[in-house]
DNA sequence: TCAAATTACGAAAACGATTAAGTAAAATAA
DNA sequence: TTATTTTACTTAATCGTTTTCGTAATTTGA
């Protein structure tokens, strides 16, 4: 392995020289500085990174809070999206990612602490319970950070526009002529809160009546949950003439169900999702969706994280909101 | 950051008595040890992992060639659960696991000279172009290394049997009277060229006339390919009873581009996929297929790289085969 | 012409751990 | 009792960088 030592033999000057070199200290000439770099890259010079750390208490290393619950987790293509956008923009700033854990060797470690250990330079958190208290702490630890789709008191986040999302599907429903629209909602979270205000803005802004009984929830990601709700809405004597999902693949357990009563979709009755992922795209018929650009979504946490880290002084914490679009299917009837 | 320097003045001993206690050298005493111990948990010690990496080059750090190609990549879930059982499994063993990228800093690296600089303790390689020189020169470096679903000369590789889950799908579909069963197969890797041999030797068992019209290629993950190549054998005057697909996402290609010529599955043709993602569980008709066990296979493989890790010596560089099961759906019809 | 400022480099300490080698004290052997 | 071994530590070097401080040599200013 070839060292700052092998390249000041070479060159005949001290480890220190090398290093200012390298790094372009200004008291350096500019003779030395491009023969020191000439011979580093004939060398194949590459700095030894664990020294680096150890000097400069920089890793160049992002840190991923990545929770794989049972519904959710990197099998979710919206996630996994994420993680792609997230890993490209790290690696086109030279930055790597590493997924945190709870353990360092056999010790059982909070998140905090493996961050410490690791000595992440910022983190992302994402697709994961908030109202961990081990995720409380790694926040309030100040390491910077920007979390997605929630929002910490005075953290950097990015978020997408779901109240924008919801009223884009309202829009675009409205204007398909439905005026009976049941929303199926996720379980409680910021990005479910949001939605569902935004749902029912719109419906007061449309004067549209929503019993009750339009509205329930259903954990996101949950089939049979979803299929089951779809039912309830059936059995209606005031059926609805749309039903809003959680997202897409909630969307294809109500559609199953619909189906399997002998009522067809969307001649029968309109279904939308939210998400986007492909197989909304695939399925037939294709789902009428509000398509969440997650690659941005990864890209931007990794952009700003890394301004967060970098340019701490100015770089201020605000809410980044990135917009999605309607994805126009075949779900949905104009009536 | 509470160092071993503190911890020895804490206990009024020298730092290396400190480091040999919590590393449980053998000429510590007992007293001397647990003191150490209990006053290292005490004051919150972990151990700085630039310094450890920096003095016995080990990072306890795996890394993971996964490259995200416009067809496949994360958002593909087969290489997302394997992933996941990475991630567990490095969690459970207290490695972490780290993206390999081509950029260190703002300068363009080689894999080999990623992980070197990064002083990865092993490397996982999947979902890649296994022909890429890059991929060769990482694997003729000697570092600790295992391959997801190919075989290099010489390396240890966690593979899924093929062979077996063909035969496996043939078998059950010769029971359920096919004999007319074309294969859309992937393009060229060691993964198709297994499915392909093992799909021509049980027709020879079953006795089976396979036209040469019934094999086709078709990239993976490529939904239109497989349209196109599904429509070429509805086409044919002979047709198939039954078609088999590269994956269940080009299946369910093949699927809507049945149902649009106004047949119905499985009543007027069956079709078969393959790995076992959850679309193919919802999807009407649920698609049979066969489930391979990806997660096991991500584990697998952390397990064995980790053994090559510790225990060079011993630890041999097999093959590792995995078994995937037959999931029996809707879309094959009883002839 | 001589002092002051600038330029270009080197020596050495430091980051936080590990570990080989050395050494007193205690235990055992002869 | 004395020599030897064992036990339980400590000292100090080391890993590969960065960075402070010092200092010759050169340039500039008056």
């Amino acid at each position: 392995m070839v060292s700052v030592k092998d390249i000041a033999a070479a060159c005949h000057v001290s480890v220190a020289t090398v290093s200012k070199a390298l790094n372009d200290y200004s008291d350096i000439s500019e003779k030395t500085r491009t023969l020191v770099k000439a011979k580093a890259a004939e060398m194949g010079y590459l700095p030894n990174m664990a020294a680096v750390a150890l000097k400069t208490s920089r890793t160049y290393n992002i840190g991923i809070l990545f929770v794989d619950g049972a519904n959710s987790g990197l099998k979710h293509e919206f996630f996994a999206r994420v993680l792609q956008g997230i890993k490209s923009q790290a690696e086109s700033q030279g930055y790597c990612i590493t997924f945190i854990t709870n353990r360092i060797g056999d010790k059982e470690v909070s998140y905090k602490e493996y961050c410490r250990n690791r000595q992440f330079d910022g983190v992302i958190i994402a697709c994961i319970d908030f109202n961990d208290p081990q995720v409380l702490e790694l926040v309030n630890t100040g390491i910077p950070l920007v979390t997605i789709d929630h929002v910490f008191n005075n953290t950097m986040a990015i978020t997408s526009d779901n109240v924008k999302g919801i009223r884009d599907l309202m829009e675009y429903l409205y204007e398909m002529g439905h005026r009976k629209i049941a929303y199926i909602h996720g379980g409680d979270s910021s990005v479910t809160q949001a939605r569902v205000t935004s749902f029912y803005q719109c419906a007061e802004r449309f004067g549209l009546n929503i019993p009750s009984e339009y509205v329930m929830e259903c954990e996101y990601h949950d089939i049979e949950e979803s299929a089951h709700c779809t039912e309830k809405l059936l059995d209606l004597k005031d059926r609805p003439t749309c039903i809003l999902y959680p997202d897409d693949y909630t969307a294809i357990g109500g559609i199953n169900l619909i189906k399997n009563r002998g009522l067809s979709i969307p001649d029968d009755i309109s279904v939308v999702g939210y998400d986007g992922i492909s197989y909304a795209e695939i399925h037939e018929p294709s789902i009428t969706t509000l398509k969440q650009e997650a690659e941005e979504m990864g890209s931007q946490a990794v952009a700003h994280l890394i301004d967060l880290i970098e340019r701490p002084k100015t770089t201020l914490k605000e809410q980044i909101v990135v917009q999605g679009a309607v994805l126009i299917g075949n779900s949905v009837k104009k009536n």
